[in-house]
DNA sequence: TTTTCAATTGAACGATTGTTCAGTTACAAA
DNA sequence: TTTGTAACTGAACAATCGTTCAATTGAAAA
């Protein structure tokens, strides 16, 4: 019996990514079976490949739309205004994009070194974008004068670093709001690049 | 032929746990095969079960060493002065600890979910431990009314991931020395803080 | 109603997995 | 020199892996 009620491909499809996305946060890429996402989405294996030419693009797929919607979400944001109102606006998107994505952010950061080296290259460029983002405003900070950074570049990763770890904390039914995390932050990130 | 020349317990042993380290971060705990492990050696697959009762025990004693090397290193830094002295001491010496340990904190981060359930506890029972080394500094701080912080867990949290972060840029041949980049962060982290 | 075909099944493929163990080897003790 | 034994080999075990594909199904098109 196959094509039973209600499974087509629009379906299915986003079912298989959902899957093999809390899966693979659950164990970890190479740790789950393309059987497990199959059971998991209520099909045989086979008809995965319906979805995914392997489990390697799957694994792909999910980074890539993660950070595709990473860039175009940030795209959107306004980028005028002083140094300091950017360097506010990025941190707050930042929080507030990362904070209901917990399971694409543990993929995209722990799962980078189980795609292939093409891939790899692809993800790795894509985040870069993003990087530089922040690095810019930095560098704008400082040409203000309003801002004291030692190595703008290393300030770009710490600062990333510290705020993408709220995913390593945060739960849903936390004591805190995120408008709450986003200020407790903010004031982290303001004063750790003032003059 | 078994027992080849220079083959000991006290050299073999080292060799399986350095092997799996470095198999284990390029490519993951469940990707790497005891045969893999046991050919990077140079033995054959069932001379690992000399050194190890099984794969799992392999990897908790690889995060368990870490997290006791770490926290008998900082048992070892003195614990007086006032908040800020021993907030600069935690915050250099975290750097200083992680850095020429880049494997070790790479797994002890990303293969926490390979752990069984009861090692799992063992070790987060460890990092916490180490965290809230910190916590108590951020609120002396407070305390001193030296430190302005809106709330010392979060932010015990997002230093730990700002200082842990260095390893994700870190190269032995960059551009900067150990104690040049210990001050970049140790200023990010003074400020941060400030009142 | 009949036809069509995307979606799915079910079975199979060779390769690889963690683990066990009887047998072999070479060093150390006697 | 003989003996004991820790270290290691080599082969085997059942289980599971990613992937393929002919056959089957059922909803939509004609």
């Amino acid at each position: 019996m196959a094509r039973k009620q209600g499974s087509h491909s629009g379906t299915t499809g986003p079912k298989v990514r959902a899957a093999a996305l809390r899966l693979i946060v659950r164990h970890g890429f190479a740790a789950v079976s393309m059987r497990q996402i199959a059971t998991d989405v209520g099909v045989q294996v086979g008809a995965l490949y319906n979805y995914t030419p392997d489990k390697q693009s799957l694994l792909y797929d999910l980074m890539h739309s993660h950070m595709a919607e990473l860039l175009t979400a940030w795209d959107q944001e306004a980028t005028a205004g002083t140094a300091l109102a950017r360097l506010e606006r990025f941190t707050r998107f930042h929080i507030r994009f990362h904070l209901p994505r917990a399971d694409q952010v543990f993929v995209s950061y722990m799962e980078l070194r189980n795609l292939s080296p093409d891939n790899f290259t692809k993800i790795e460029a894509m985040r870069r974008i993003y990087e530089d983002a922040l690095d810019d405003i930095l560098r704008a900070g400082e040409a203000e004068g309003q801002f004291t950074i030692a190595d703008s570049r290393i300030t770009t990763m710490g600062l990333i670093a510290l705020l993408t770890g709220v995913s390593n904390w945060y739960r849903d039914d936390g004591r805190l709001s995120v408008g709450e995390i986003e200020t407790i932050y903010w004031d982290m990130v303001r004063k750790s690049v003032s003059a």
